[in-house]
DNA sequence: TATTTTATGTGATAATCATCACAACCACTT
DNA sequence: AAGTGGTTGTGATGATTATCACATAAAATA
């Protein structure tokens, strides 16, 4: 598929015509990255914007002691970087490939062209914004007033939401996280994780299969968790 | 003061000419809230963009059984309403007015007009929105890792860093807000909150002085718990 | 297949913190 | 000055959940 192609998909971008879209293309620049590296550095300098051509990459932020929390998980055709380069702060997160993935970038500059030259780009990454920033809110609001139970719960349904398939009401997410990461999410230990999913389970409200998770009634589920 | 004058003040209007200014100046209505009533309700259908001219307001989100987080406190000069418009969501957060409160307010399609309009606005307002973004990463952070003096102190930062005055080095917060809006944002108790500064001041960190809080070296202070 | 590494399950224990229950305080109003 | 409503201070208690310490399982590698 070419890069144009590619574009097509990203929210932002699907407003355009062919032609202003191959403009934008030709100026982008395909990189790829193997699975846990590091693509940007908190505290660095942002000169980037980048597009999931493939895979999936961890949005952190890490303490001094090395704990980490994941402020989201990136999949095809979402895009970061944007933070830095609209109002010019450092980097504020890391991010993490988190599988191979393979990247679309735009420089700085090109990126802030984009904006001046095409105002439905500006407004279609408006709404983008106001949908994460919405996305935050909730999270915030989970953190500060639910239980570990209702949490993980939560970021289930996040995961839901992003990755999973709907059969019949029956929720399916594919190759859910680690523990590790569903607890640095959901901002509670790995082992309560383990502990609530079982709870879960005993309430027959999901079931694991492998390496997936099936949650059997996904209005209900979110009915009681949020 | 003139509402263009007002406008003048408010980061999205900034780069204006005053001419487009006016031009947009006219298309706005006052309103006037006294403290405590609720601007904007959740669930509600978003159809105005507000602009407090006077007073401050609290964003707030509440969980079924009536606790609330407060996600942020607006003053002078900001503004708010614009996400559902952007995404066409419904109300994601309340609005309560914190003090006697006068607002600007633009309707959904003349902030809409003004968009398209002027490329400058919807850029400023991509900066503005990517800051409170960033903003939203570090409470997320902060509630996840951090221990319940270290919410409360970041808190503390976050007011001093708005509605605070430095000299030498020392930040004075004019009429810190009740504990509970402290615990609200904090994610924690209002007694935990009484204890906790009690604490801060035993550690010489802070000093209350009637309706005031003073940090004595807010670097320090800073270093300490971010 | 055997071996090592990584992920998950689970009990026991301790720490943190919310909650309850008042007392004390402060700012207004009458 | 006394009363009233809202705010803050503080002890006692219990619940939730992090942490530690392993056992088990599953996946990756040799």
């Amino acid at each position: 598929m070419s890069t144009a192609q590619h574009l097509r998909n990203v929210p932002i971008f699907s407003d355009l015509k062919d032609n202003d879209l191959n403009i934008i293309a030709e100026k982008m620049v395909s990189r790829y990255y193997e699975k846990g590296k590091m693509i940007l550095l908190e505290e660095s300098q942002g000169e980037t914007f980048f597009i999931i051509k493939k895979g999936a990459v961890k949005v952190t932020r890490q303490s001094d002691d090395g704990r980490e929390v994941i402020l989201a998980i990136l999949g095809e055709s979402d895009f970061f970087g944007e933070m830095s380069l609209l109002d010019g702060e450092g980097r504020s997160a890391n991010i993490v490939s988190n599988e191979n993935a393979e990247v679309l970038t735009l420089s700085r500059s090109d990126f802030l062209d984009c904006l001046e030259t095409y105002p439905k780009i500006a407004i279609a990454l408006l709404e983008e914004l106001a949908i994460r920033l919405r996305k935050s809110d909730q999270h915030i609001e989970s953190l500060s007033l639910s239980d570990s139970e209702h949490r993980i719960a939560i970021t289930l349904i996040r995961f839901a939401q992003e990755l999973g398939t709907i059969r019949k009401g029956e929720v399916t997410i594919k190759n859910l996280p680690f523990q590790q990461d569903i607890a640095n999410m959901a901002g509670t230990s790995r082992e309560t994780v383990s502990r609530t999913i079982k709870l879960l389970e005993e309430k027959n409200l999901v079931k694991k299969d492998k390496k997936d998770l099936i949650i059997y009634n996904f209005d209900e589920f979110r009915q009681l968790f949020s």
